[in-house]
DNA sequence: ACGCTCCGTTCAGAAAAGGAACCTAAACCC
DNA sequence: GGGTTTAGGTTCCTTTTCTGAACGGAGCGT
């Protein structure tokens, strides 16, 4: 199976993967849901390649989970929104941080 | 961010990312609440290659959230069944599946 | 003995990610 | 008006990861 072939899956969950099942993109989603909305901020919170970020921004604007706006017309600077869909994405965000914070404690080993 | 650093940040979402967030790794927990258990059902259910199955597997097994059995000794053979941790993975599936189903339509272009 | 099933492992080539420098365009600073 | 800073990318090269396909081992049927 192909990345691409996942969007025709006949499983919602695939389906969604295909969009947000990558290392840094449900992060980004995660991002804009804590209020960060420009590249530079999603650079530094996640320590991200620009070249990765950016990539990652454009396919999020083209699915449709984020919207990209100018926010400054006379620098001319653009930053990333949630859209409907994206904010629909809330209670699987809420699934995954109740499931990380119930089983993945934070300490680097047992002992 | 290196990749086995989410495993110790301070977010619960990351955190979380850092078991499951891949390409495949879902989809084999999907697999397995859809009743799936062995190396050779998930490979051909996934196409994902043999070799990045059994990484997967092993992960998901060193994470906890899968338990590798015998249940076969004459031939020797493994299964992989969820474990609490796993079981427990169900609402953040269900939220995925919803978000999937309702903005993930099977459909390959907008017309 | 030969092939089949099942669970992997190994290897070469392709794709993706990482890291750092560079670019544009305007603003701000003196 | 020249140098620096800010913001949002892009380009380049190296390293890592993934893919595809073949191979291995251990039992089992015939």
């Amino acid at each position: 199976m192909k990345w691409d072939d996942l969007s025709t899956d006949w499983c919602p969950v695939a389906r969604a993967m295909s969009v947000i099942g990558d290392r840094w993109t449900l992060l980004i989603v995660r991002d804009c849901f804590l209020g960060k909305s420009r590249f530079e901020q999603f650079q530094k919170s996640l320590s991200v390649t620009r070249h990765i970020l950016a990539d990652r921004l454009k396919r999020l604007v083209e699915a449709g989970v984020l919207e990209r706006n100018a926010y400054s017309s006379r620098p001319l600077r653009y930053d990333y929104v949630l859209t409907d869909k994206g904010r629909d994405f809330a209670p699987a965000l809420v699934g995954l941080k109740d499931w990380g914070k119930k089983h993945m404690p934070v300490r680097k080993a047992a002992g």
